[in-house]
DNA sequence: TCGTGCATGTCGAGG
DNA sequence: CCTCGACGTGCACGA
């Protein structure tokens, strides 16, 4: 990784066009040829960027580059498209470079996925007698999250969220107008399951006589591992 | 603007939990006292990070930690949430601070807004007849992209997306809806209009009995050149 | 490789 | 403040 900061303007040019006026920036150059370009604010996305894998090429100014202050331009091309950047460098005024090596990668816990698993694992806090028939249950237009079948033989079809707003409320609507056309499944009862859902997503689910059932992710974890010590 | 090149391992407690194992890799505190870790690789996502507003607090080793080779552990808390990122240094390789300043930011030109005008301005590609009623026509739940009329004299309502998917036919199904309580207006005719159109959309859209209409984009804008180079 | 859905999404506009 | 929609979305996972 070669980390420069610098004077600098830039031009981004292809899927769309965006330009960044003279200023001082961090040039972050990685070993795969992507650069992001950051300022001191923000969050972590950059002003502007190149994606991997890419090539820098750095040519000398022309003269009306020279006249204009211009010391070295940078050419970033993007290996499979005409993406192109542009940086324009005034001043050059830091210069640092170290060789990361290979990164062992993020070991994420608590997203949908894990919270999918915990709830077929503890699938009787959808209700007394829940079996489970089967997660990711694919249709034309997307797979339930998790189907099921209560005590009284009746299907149950869950669209689970970290959070729950209106747009899951209108998932589940549309997979649930699909699984009552299906004679094998209906009638299907819906439940909206998420960590928190907010107070809009729960009337319009009550409106549409869907469940709301609120998880809590540190007590299922808990119970996962106490089961996981069983063994 | 602080660099710090370091082995390090980190930890991010908040909407979910994570974890990065002791490895080689930059780390950038801006000064909002955001904070990003990136690798030597990847997009520009950092591996972790925390938002703006946050708080960087060093704290020493405790026996354990320094038992474990750590030198130097790194609090960062975010001001509004409970997100705290623990990063522990192992190892501080390089350093290296400066104050780029506030930024004057990007400039975009020509996203969204291009494609509704070169649409606009070839509308027949609605279908042979076609007229342009307006642009963004106002409805209460918000501006219809394109309204227009076919040469059967009946009202379309366009809704116009780089890319296509079950959102926005959702998004059209609510605007048909209100448009054709408008006896004025009524009967419209729906029309889902993207660069690209994912199945799942098409199949929802159909369903309800909207059109699909697959735009060239780079077509557009060539027909756009040369109407413009007539002038 | 391509398509699909999630994301600690981020970001900006508008009510 | 919150909600909604766009994004050069990125990203992992499955067909």
């Amino acid at each position: 990784m070669r980390l420069v900061i610098a004077r600098c303007s830039v031009d981004y040019i292809g899927r769309l066009r965006a330009h960044l006026p003279l200023a001082t920036r961090l040039l972050m150059v990685k070993a795969d040829g992507s650069v992001l370009i950051h300022s001191d604010g923000g969050s972590y996305k950059p002003l502007n960027w190149m994606s991997p894998p890419a090539t820098l090429h750095v040519t000398e100014p022309d003269e009306d580059d020279n006249e204009a202050g211009v010391a070295e331009i940078w050419n970033v091309q993007h290996a499979k498209s005409d993406d192109r950047l542009v940086i324009s460098i005034h001043e050059h005024l830091h210069e640092l470079s170290h060789d990361l090596g290979a990164d062992p990668g993020l070991v994420k816990d608590g997203v949908e996925a894990d919270l999918q698993r915990l709830l077929a694992e503890q699938i009787h806090l959808l209700g007394q007698g829940c079996t489970l028939i089967r997660r990711e249950y694919m249709t034309a237009i997307g797979p339930v999250d998790i189907l099921a079948r209560d005590a009284a033989g009746r299907t149950v079809a869950v669209e689970l969220k970290r959070r729950g707003d209106i747009d899951g409320v209108e998932q589940l609507t549309r997979y649930l107008e699909l699984l009552n056309r299906d004679p094998l499944l209906a009638p299907v009862r819906g439940v909206f399951a998420a960590q928190q859902i907010k107070p809009q997503a729960r009337v319009l689910a009550t409106d549409r006589g869907i469940e709301c059932l609120s998880l809590d992710y540190d007590a299922m974890r808990g119970v996962d591992d106490i089961e996981s010590r069983l063994f």
